[in-house]
DNA sequence: GTCTATAGCCAGATAGAC
DNA sequence: GTCTATCTGGCTATAGAC
C-alpha cells in the first residue's frame, strides 16, 4: 500500500517536472515552435517516455494550460480572503499577478488561432470547467466593482473580463521591458495603469 | 519598350494577388499554420511558381507585412491632411481604421515570438524603414496630444505607441465579436473606448 | 517505464521539361 | 515563368528490447 503510494508520488513529481518544462517552453516559443524533442531534452528523459505520460503534444500543452488556470484560481482564492478589499483592487491585484507571471516566463500565450490545440482544450472538460470557474469568480468582482462605481457601469462585463485575460498575455510587456528603461515592476504598473485608467488625461 | 512595361505590369498584378492571398491567410491562421501549398492553391498557381516570385515563405510573409505598413502609412497620410483635427482624434482614427482592418480579416497578427519570421523582417531594410517612419509619424501625434493635455503627459510615449500597435492585433476584438451581441462598429468603439478612457468610472 | 531506433508524414524548397 | 514530380529535413508518434 505505501509502496504504491510512494510510486504514485514519484510519478506525480515527474509529471510535474514535465509540465513545468512545457509551461516554460510554451511561454517562450509558443505551441507550434515548441518541439516534443525539446521538452524531452529539457526534462532529461527520452521522448518515448514522455508519451507514456501524455498521449500527444496537445495533451502536454493542455496539462500546462490547466495548471496555469489552477494557479490563477488559487491566486483568486487567496485574494478573495481579504473581504475588506474593494473589488476593483482585487481585479488589479490579479492582473498584476498575471503580468508578473508573464514577465517571469511562466505564462503561455493564449492559443488564439491554433486549431489543433484549441480543439483539444475545448474537448477537455477539466480545462473548460476551470476556465468557467475562473471567469465566474472574476465576473463577480467585475460586477461588484461596477456596482460600487469603480468601473464604468455601461461597459459590458465581458469586455472587462476579456481585456483582463488579454493583459495576462500582453506583448506590450515584453516590448516595454526590452527597451531596458524600466524595471519589471515599472512595466507592470505602467500597463496596469493604462489598462485601468486609460491614456486620456484626467 | 511598351512590351516590357506591359509585362512588368502583369507581373506586378500577379504578385499583388499573391500578397493579397498571403495577407488574408496570415490574418486567418498565422504564419506557422499557413502553408505555402495553401497560398499556391488560393492564388491558383503551382507552388514552384510562387518560388519564382518570392524566395521563401518568410519573404512571402514579409511582403505582406510590408504592404500592411504601406497601407497604414497611407492612412496616416490621409488623416494628416486634416490639419484642424486634434492629435488625439487622429490617433483614435488610425486605431479605428486598424481595428476595422482586423475585423475584415486583413490584419496579419504580429510575429511576436516567431524567430524565423522576426529575423527575416528585421533584416529587411524596406520593412524596418517603413516601420520606423510609421512610428515617427504616430510618435509626433502622441507627443502633440500630450502637449495639448489630451493624453496623460506622464505616460511614456512609447507605451502609447506600443499599445496602439497591440490594439491593431487585439484578440479581444474577435472574442467580443464571436459573442454575436455586437456589430463590428460596436466592437471597435468598445475596445477603442476602453483603450483610451480605461475601465475606471469617470 | 525507460531507453534506442525508426516509421510515417508533412511542409518547404528544388529539378528539369516545356 | 509555369508546370509536374521529387527531394530533403524535421517533427510527431510508435515498436520493441530491457
Amino acid at each position: 500500500m505505501s509502496k504504491v503510494s510512494f510510486r504514485d508520488q514519484v510519478l506525480r513529481v515527474r509529471e510535474d517536472a514535465i509540465v513545468s518544462s512545457v509551461n516554460r517552453l510554451l511561454a517562450e516559443k509558443g505551441f507550434d515552435q515548441m518541439t516534443v524533442d525539446e521538452v524531452a531534452a529539457d526534462v532529461g528523459i527520452a521522448k518515448a517516455s514522455l508519451y507514456k505520460h501524455f498521449v500527444s503534444k496537445e495533451a502536454l500543452a493542455g496539462a500546462a494550460m490547466q495548471r496555469v488556470l489552477d494557479k490563477a484560481l488559487a491566486e483568486v482564492e487567496r485574494l478573495g480572503n481579504d473581504k475588506a478589499a474593494p473589488a476593483d483592487a482585487q481585479l488589479k491585484a490579479v492582473a498584476r499577478w498575471a503580468m508578473h507571471e508573464q514577465l517571469a516566463g511562466e505564462m503561455p500565450s493564449l492559443p488564439t488561432q491554433n486549431s489543433a490545440l484549441r480543439a483539444a482544450l475545448a474537448a477537455s472538460t477539466d480545462y473548460v470547467d476551470r476556465l468557467m470557474q475562473l471567469s465566474e469568480r472574476l465576473g463577480d468582482w467585475i460586477m461588484a466593482a461596477q456596482a460600487a462605481g469603480r468601473i464604468a457601469a455601461d461597459l459590458p462585463p465581458e469586455l472587462v473580463l476579456y481585456t483582463l485575460y488579454a493583459r495576462a498575455c500582453d506583448p506590450v510587456l515584453a516590448v516595454l521591458k526590452s527597451t531596458g528603461k524600466y524595471s519589471d515592476e515599472q512595466v507592470v504598473e505602467l500597463v496596469l495603469r493604462s489598462w485601468f485608467d486609460g491614456l486620456a488625461a484626467r
